[in-house]
RNA sequence: GCGGAUGUGGCGGAAAUGGUAGACGCGUCGGUCUUAGAAGCCGAUUCUCAAUGAGUGCAGGUUCAAUUCCUGUCAUCCGCACCA
């Protein structure tokens, strides 16, 4: 009988879709599972061969679940507002909406044929005004919780399109469409505090299953440091606050920067005898782009300041204050303590400029280069802190500080508010109003959905505006306050408010009254094990942590974490090693793999191709390793007879238990090695019989589903192999009699016997002082030592 | 520069706690079947000068024993980018 793959797979989605089988519902009376996958933007490519890697992993979890008895939440949706659709809508003067509709539509069916078991009853579409309805509302209530405000911010804008480009947008400091000079423009954005939230985001990590360079990933990017706030008094008769992270090395600051925008440059303008000169630099550092500021990074510029200088608080001595632009007014203070002998950049700027460097802490060699470590130093010049180490330097520097009124402890964070304006249609309308009376006012929520109106174009407008900018129907309205003259907010959200919550929608996907029911909420949340790329390490996973635990805070819902667990996948390249791209011509597309070899050996390949984890290169040769592997399993049914061997029932409880243990581990590939090592005992074995021909079904059902239920069909069962019972192991059928015990001579291997079990010292020696190659090695030697690692080696050290 | 990985046969990759390196798969070679071939099936396959040999990027070290631990070093990939 021929593995008819393309019959058999059509069949059994078929079945599954009219039975509804992987449609769930709140049922209290079993353990609840949800298992998540990151959901698609659906762009106008299709799906590629990576998207099946993340999906199947999580569909095998999530049917290993269900064949255990829990009641498995395993949905899938879409991300559609975005970039791309907007462009494409833009150029081919198709409206977004429908390109969406194309694009997922060609995604579901590419989606239905991995055999992936979606629950797609509770498909979602961030599109969808059902669904940023609730996007809008919790908008609205970190609104009221004064969670979102106004700011002046420099935003991407490209000179010669006049647009306002997202960072994604702008490629080496150049727009990506035309590749004219993108320069940064001061616009007005909604932001929203997540840095309120910075040290939960740390904290809470410790409450949570996550891979641990996705861990570290969150935390670098909150970039936490404990340092200290301190006052210089300066001759200008004020005081210029610095933050630093090294308060102990306070006697070795011999200048102070300023960042070029700091406000201080406007406050001395009088006094500064050269402030031409600092406003000439402060211009040509704000026509930098990004891109050449970081070009630049090793050639660190900047101006003295004549006129205003400062004074080192313990020193006493009169110390310079420089303006350059590698001090950042957005972080800190805007302003440094400058401590060249122990910061790298410090000590590139003073070497560059001949300022003093004044060593404070002894064991590097800051001829050289700048000591900066903080665990062996110890303290000199610094008067009262001489011959403390760092860290008790640091502490009694900042207590001296607090006592003087000078300095009080500070922790700082990299993190930033997170800019929430786009200028751009395709995406959620922000729900506000503005009153020139009354301020900036959100609609009431009975007004919600606040519905993205159709525009005649949806190209951005000259002045940088949203394109909704010009429906002055749809801008001008009343204020809900006063009832006088107001206009809505024209920019949207960005795509990253969409995808912050919709984990949440698919628990209670057609609830018209909230965004899921608290019923809903309570019984799946948190998701318990969410996989997806390592690029939303530091993006989607922070925004949505923080926007589910401004939910905790509003009583929405009652986990303080929405991802119990977080795993990612490694990306596959194509067959050069090198990333899939159209431009390279290496793009597989899995439609193709399915018509050539099918979806359950696409999914087994995927899966065997290595390391989860690890990045793995295409081959299309290898994978007809995979399809062997399950027309050898197909044939199986041909092979029955009365009774297995005691030796493949043994395989089959140590192999049901390394697949059992192996998925959970995600370590797919060697579970599969482990299956198609059993293949290989059983055909040895010239067969096995019925019932573990059913184990080994249900045991491969979450890897391979459709050909595994066409086997249970055909074993004479009429129900779904999908909700059959995943095999367990006998423990005691997992132990072998007998072992191989290598005999080692010097550590070196000099042959193996075969022993019962648990075999002692003096029984193993016996047997190898009875065979004729040991008994030869050993001839005229002493024996030193012997070494019996139990069922595993023996060594014996000889001289 | 900082942070995170990775380096094992011709290739993809296996090897809790240090304990027979190369599981499993691809490829290759041989056998079987066949008029012949393909597909199956069975077997072999780290290397070489075939040994008391060498071998997990390279150089050392600890150990009876190292892919695994330690020190140094090289290479590749991915993030971040002057965060004081």
């Amino acid at each position: 009988m021929k593995y008819d793959y393309k019959a058999i797979e059509k069949k059994w989605q078929d079945k599954w879709e009219e039975k509804k089988a992987f449609r769930v519902e709140v049922d209290k009376s079993k353990p609840k599972y949800y298992a998540l996958v990151e959901f698609p933007y659906p762009s106008g490519a299709g799906l590629h061969v990576g998207h099946p890697r993340s999906y199947t992993a999580v569909d095998i979890i999530a049917r290993k679940r269900r064949m255990q008895g829990y009641n498995v939440l395993f949905p899938m949706g879409w991300d559609a507002f975005g970039l791309p659709t907007e462009n494409f809508a833009i150029k081919n003067h198709i409206h977004p909406k429908i390109v969406t509709k194309d694009n997922v539509a060609r995604f579901t069916s590419q989606l239905k044929s991995f055999g992936l078991s979606f629950d797609w009853s509770r498909e979602i579409d961030t599109t969808d005004p059902n669904y940023y309805k609730w996007t809008q509302w919790i908008f609205l209530q970190l609104f009221k919780h004064g969670l979102a405000y106004k700011k002046e911010m420099a935003v991407n804008w490209c000179t010669s399109c006049k647009v306002v480009l997202a960072n994604e947008e702008v490629v080496n400091g150049t727009c990506e469409r035309c590749h004219s000079e993108v320069i940064r423009k001061v616009k007005s954005q909604w932001m929203l505090k997540i840095t309120e939230y910075a040290d939960r985001l740390i904290d809470d990590l410790e409450t949570v299953d996550y891979i641990e360079r996705v861990k570290l990933a969150e935390i670098n990017w909150i970039g936490r440091s404990y340092g200290a706030d301190v006052d210089f008094t300066t001759t200008a008769g004020d005081k210029l606050r610095v933050y630093t992270t090294r308060p102990d090395t306070l006697f070795g600051a011999t200048y102070m920067v300023i960042s070029p925008e700091h406000p201080y440059i406007e406050k001395w303008a009088d006094k500064l005898t050269n402030y031409n000169d600092i406003i000439a630099y402060r211009e040509e550092a704000a026509k930098k782009s990004d891109f050449e500021r970081t070009e630049l990074v090793k050639d660190k510029t900047g101006v003295k300041l004549e006129g205003v200088t400062a004074i080192n608080p313990v020193t006493n001595e009169e110390i310079p204050i420089f303006v350059s632009d590698y001090v950042l007014i957005t972080y800190g203070t805007g302003a440094i303590m400058a401590v060249p002998a122990h910061d790298t950049r410090d000590f590139e700027f003073a070497k560059k400029f001949n300022l003093p460097i004044v060593e404070v802490v002894a064991g590097g060699n800051i001829e050289e280069e700048a000591f900066t470590d903080v665990e062996t130093g110890v303290m000199i010049n610094s008067g009262f802190l001489n011959g403390l180490e760092v860290k008790e330097a640091k502490k009694k520097i900042t207590e001296y500080l607090s006592e003087k009124g000078i300095g009080t402890p500070k922790i700082n964070f990299k993190l930033r508010d997170w800019v929430f304006s786009r200028q751009r249609y395709w995406g959620e309308p922000i729900p506000l109003v503005y009153c020139e009376k009354c301020g900036w006012q959100p609609i009431p929520e009975s007004e919600l959905t606040l519905t993205l109106p159709e525009v005649e174009s949806y190209e951005p407008t000259d002045n940088g505006e949203s394109p909704l900018a010009n429906m002055t129907d749809w801008v001008n309205t009343t204020c809900p306050k006063c009832g006088g003259a107001a206009k809505r907010e024209t920019d949207t959200m960005p795509q990253w408010a969409g995808s912050s919550w919709y984990f949440l929608r698919y628990c209670d996907p057609k609830n018209s009254d909230f965004l899921a029911s608290k019923e809903a909420l309570d019984y799946w949340m948190p998701v318990d094990w969410y996989n997806g790329g390592m690029e939303h390490a530091t993006l989607h996973m922070l925004y949505s942590r923080f926007w589910a635990k401004f939910l905790y805070d509003i009583k929405v819902i009652n986990c303080i974490e929405p991802y119990k667990k977080r795993t990612s996948q490694g990306m596959i390249l194509g067959e050069d090693g090198e990333k899939m791209s159209k431009s390279r011509g290496n793009v597989i597309n899995p439609d193709d793999i399915i018509n050539s070899y099918g979806a359950d050996t696409l999914r087994l390949y995927e899966m065997f191709v290595g390391d989860f984890e690890k990045t793995a290169t295409w081959s299309s040769q290898s994978i007809k390793g995979s399809k062997r592997f399950l027309e050898r399993f197909d044939s199986l049914s041909d092979m029955l007879k009365d009774k297995t061997d005691l030796s493949i029932e043994q395989a089959f409880h140590r192999t049901i238990k390394k697949v059992t243990l192996d998925i959970e581990d995600m370590k797919f590939n060697t579970a599969i090695a482990a299956m198609m090592s059993l293949m290989n005992d059983i055909y040895n074995a010239g067969g096995l019989d019925k019932h573990y021909l059913e184990v080994f079904t249900r045991m491969l059902a979450p890897f391979a589903p459709h050909i595994c239920e066409e086997m249970w069909e055909r074993l004479g069962h009429n129900d779904f192999v999908s909700f059959a019972a995943f095999p367990e192991y006998d423990e005691e059928l997992t132990k072998v009699a007998s072992a191989e015990i290598a005999v080692q001579i010097n550590g070196k291997l000099k042959g193996v016997i075969t022993m019962n079990v648990g075999s002692s010292e003096a029984d193993v020696f016996t047997v190898i002082g009875k065979t004729e190659k040991f008994t030869a090695a050993l001839e005229g030697k002493t024996i030193v030592k012997k070494i019996y690692i139990q069922d595993k080696i023996f060594n014996i050290v000889v001289r």
